[in-house]
RNA sequence: GUGGGUAUAGCUCAGUAGGUUAGAGCGCCAGGUUGUGGCCCUGGAGGCCGCCGGUUCAAAUCCGGUUACUCACCCCA
């Protein structure tokens, strides 16, 4: 059906559009008080870039890609996230060159094929930062701070900031050996899902909801406690920074993230009254991404925020902070030769910079009124032949239902005096 | 991909022992006031009852299928 969007996308409708572009300003606004540049790269790549950046393995590469062939043959498939992308640019246009660390973000829409449900669509919009060419944990600490500071410039209450930290090639294989031990000994109480997890990737088996596996799991040895000396400081400087700040966090030793790339730290931010997707915001460090993309060996850090998830905890929370936008005034004519005369001191009022509205259908007195009240207007110009020929305009105040006569001549002057005062 | 719920007017929803022209509130349009909004009153427009098939003299209502929406699983923003 052509009046169908497809599943899983939205519409976003003017009534919607302010709230949107508020959080966009906040967005914007933070990023750069924190020294953060937009980047903007295509909404789609070669499928290529993914499978290696992702992760084959990854649940994202394996079965929600929107990948397709164009006309020449060549494998592309719909961003569904967007470090990849951003790592991607910053080695083709050589920042690696410029000083660093290079400190970009971005924003605009991923495409995911899964199931919609609450919170979760197939086009959604993430805002995300990456910081490259620096291993210093005060950048792990931006990438806490950052979207904190936004949620705080929208209003957000009631988020809470999980941290763990899932080591390095050079701890991590170890780790997993003595996860996977410790899971063999409990092997029977856990799921089916868990159980194949255990080979693939036993990690996994740490974040599943399931209540018997949870408790199952709940004495094995975390991963923290088997760090390697450098992942281990990285770790504890993190954490004494956000002690520092008074950051509020909870170390969570089943904080594993699905993609492949993450190194050291992982953290996610969520508001647990949005229900099953309550992730808000989620990121964490990928030292070896850069290489892996074939440039050179650099770390990186960052993170991504869904607007959407965003948006709904805030509407949830009956968040008004954001602007308003008013009309000032409604020109009501009478048709016939008014109406060009009303035509003409519509222009005349929008160029002086008021936002102006009138009625396009030669409606009915009472029905413009009607209209200019439904708009919720400052005031209404009447303009019929009565004032025509008497060159003025009654002016009727919405909010005092009071009116006042005004020189059609200086109508502009004294209306954008009156918004002034007002506002 | 799997499971549950839902599908009647623009919106929110009534409407099953199957039975004439399928209803309400809100919204929209018009009139009550041939030049003054909100409140009130009156009238009007607007429905393939998601779609296809079956049962029946008769289906919005019962049965089967299908699609869409929605919530959840998996996983993520």
């Amino acid at each position: 059906m052509i009046t169908k969007r497809p599943r899983g996308t939205n519409d976003l409708l003017p009534a919607q559009t302010s709230r949107w572009q508020w959080v966009e300003e906040m967005v914007r606004k933070t990023s750069s008080s924190y020294g953060y540049q937009e980047i903007r790269t295509p909404m789609f790549e070669h499928t290529e870039l993914f499978e290696r950046g992702i992760g084959e393995a990854t649940d994202i590469v394996e079965k929600e890609m929107y990948t397709f062939s164009d006309r020449g043959d060549r494998s592309i498939t719909l961003r569904p996230e967007g470090t990849a992308p951003v790592v991607r640019a910053f080695l083709e246009n050589k920042l690696y060159a410029q000083p660093l660390p290079a400190k970009l973000f971005y924003m605009g829409p991923m495409f995911r094929y899964e199931r919609p449900q609450a919170g979760r669509y197939r086009q959604h919009t993430q805002f995300g930062v990456e910081a490259l060419g620096s291993a210093d944990p005060a950048l792990d600490l931006e990438m806490i701070t950052l979207p904190i500071s936004v949620y705080q410039a929208c209003g957000l209450e009631g988020f809470s900031v999980n941290i763990n930290s899932i080591g390095c090639p050079q701890c991590r294989p170890a780790y997993r050996e003595v996860l996977l031990q410790a899971l063999r000994s409990v092997e029977d109480e856990l799921c089916g899902s868990c159980r194949s997890r255990m080979e693939r990737n036993p990690l996994r088996v740490l974040d599943c909801k399931v209540p018997n596996c949870r408790a199952a799991t709940a004495n094995v040895p975390a991963m923290v406690e088997s760090l390697c000396g450098d992942c281990g400081d990285h770790f504890s400087v993190l954490t004494t920074l956000l002690d520092r700040l008074d950051i509020a966090y909870v170390n969570n030793p089943r904080l594993v993230r699905g993609f492949d790339y993450y190194t050291k730290t992982v953290f996610e931010l969520t508001v647990p009254s949005l229900g099953a997707q309550d992730a808000v915001g989620g990121g964490g460090r990928y030292d070896g991404l850069v290489e892996e993309c074939g440039g050179p060996s650099l770390p990186g850090v960052g993170f991504a925020v869904g607007i959407e998830r965003l948006l709904l905890a805030l509407e949830q929370q009956g968040n008004q902070d954001f602007p308003q936008s008013r009309l000032d005034g409604f020109v009501v004519h009478f048709g016939g030769a008014t109406k060009s005369e009303a035509v003409a001191l519509v222009h005349e009022l929008r160029r002086s910079g008021l936002q102006i509205e009138m009625d396009y259908q030669d409606r009915s007195l009472k029905a413009q009124m009607k209209a200019a009240n439904r708009l919720g207007v400052r005031w209404v110009a009447i303009l019929g032949g009565d004032e025509w020929e008497r060159r003025v305009l009654n002016v009727r105040w919405m909010d005092e239902g009071s009116a006042s006569e005004v020189s059609l001549d200086r109508a502009a002057e004294v209306l954008l005096r009156a918004k002034e005062e007002q506002d």
